[in-house]
DNA sequence: CGACTTGTTGACGCCTTTCAACGTTGGTGG
DNA sequence: CCACCAACGTTGAAAGGCGTCAACAAGTCG
């Protein structure tokens, strides 16, 4: 359960591009990501203030507590979003996945740290910048707000898991969700890749890397899931709603 | 664990009553509520569209799931705000106090259900109305915004204690949080009121009655805590922090 | 006063954690 | 090519924290 922060490195701020060839336009996740609600004209007054970020699996995008300088797109890959207790316990609040604006709230101060699982590409831009920018189009802020909105939705969803479901529910509900948010960008797939190891779910789910991987194997000797290498398959999706039935 | 939800009598919705006598300007949670950032002919124009509505406890104000024709200030009193899972097992996302809001993302459905702990008055407006307002005025909504990213941090204070803290740990990082939002409204004092039962801090906490009654006694007879009728003074406000630091 | 609700306390059991060993995979260098 | 090593995942046995079950106390209301 004691997590090893010392691997993570922070990533150099040199390391970031000049924006994409084409531009926002061209841009893969701008239809869901809050870009989608802003005209080309605006997009091209935002896309003068942004910056492609790229990280490497396991560099640190931005850390708890650090002044939120920067709010971000994400472009492609996964992050973790993680608060660490002063004796190394940790929890994973959630995954950033490819149209997910981290820095949603523009506070002071991030309240999770964002790691990246793999290679990740991102969308930088100066919180000042983009709270200018937000605050002369409501229409921004509206969208915004109702990204945050989700997001409490998926933090109750998340509350109820950790507080009141067994260990093979909270496996189940995990998969299934994450096939779920799979869906709203990528396309539909009873296969669902597992970008993130076994102590980022168990950190997740609140639970031990050992017992995740117990009740991963008893889902798959119950042929619920296959285990494939990298990712699940769902076999029996009714059965797995009904352990993650809300 | 199992939880009955026949008790919970509806609201009737003839028990709504006109605005208040004096109008939204003596109003006593306006300086804490959304409504802080409004002018005075903004309130008026707002204080056009409001009902008082009051509850009395074990009332519900609105159930999870159902169509959210309306958004409400909390003036007075305080609510649980739970979900449930169909075989009775809950879980409380949180309690509201007076000044706060509820039906922040503005969404279709509440993703709550909202019960009365005690005798509660609310501000009510039909959803639409206040959206029409919201769409008009952008400082209220980078109002309700702001309080949104709040919502989010403490939901994410919530699922690390939920997934990460033992049940002594959940119990003192409950009141400890009781008493700062306490502070933020009422005055800071070391005797924090409990107007919600154990059954209640249980399912805020992921844990049976029995335990948080045990914990609350052990903190007792620990003299970290003094157990007093409908609260408990906080003695040793060090101690409790170390159990429920970060 | 008796019925009811809410809170406390004890004994016991189980689910998950802890501790430990082993297997697998992938990268590195001889 | 293969030995070596580190990181990751799996599996078993034992321990413990919290849940379950049950009885009892205290306060409330008719």
């Amino acid at each position: 359960m004691l997590i090893d922060t010392g691997s993570c490195e922070r990533v150099p701020h040199a390391c970031h591009h000049g924006r994409s060839e084409n531009g926002c336009a061209d841009c893969k996740v701008r239809l869901i990501s809050v870009c989608s609600v802003l005209a080309l004209a605006e997009l091209e007054e935002l896309e003068a203030l942004s910056q492609h970020l790229i990280l490497e699996k396991g560099q640190t995008l931005f850390g708890q507590g650090e002044h939120a300088g920067s709010v971000f797109n994400v472009i492609a890959g996964v992050l973790r979003l993680s608060r660490l207790l002063p004796d190394g316990r940790r929890q994973i609040m959630g995954f950033a996945l490819p149209g997910d604006f981290l820095g949603l709230a523009l506070q002071e101060r991030y309240s999770v740290s964002a790691e990246a699982l793999g290679p990740v590409t991102t969308c930088r831009f100066g919180r000042e910048d983009f709270a200018a920018v937000v605050e002369a189009k409501p229409h921004l802020l509206k969208s915004l707000h109702e990204r945050a909105g989700y997001e409490l939705t998926l933090a109750q969803e998340q509350m109820l898991l950790l507080g009141r479901r067994t260990a093979e529910e909270k496996v189940a509900a995990f998969l299934l969700s994450l096939r779920e948010r799979y869906a709203r960008t990528g396309h539909a797939s009873v296969t669902v890749e597992l970008p993130m190891g076994r102590q980022d779910m168990a950190d997740h789910l609140g639970l031990t890397i050992e017992t995740v991987s117990r009740m991963l194997n008893r889902l798959d000797r119950a042929h619920a899931i296959l285990l494939v290498p990298g990712g699940v398959r769902l076999l029996d999706l009714p059965r797995l709603e009904r352990m993650a039935t809300c």
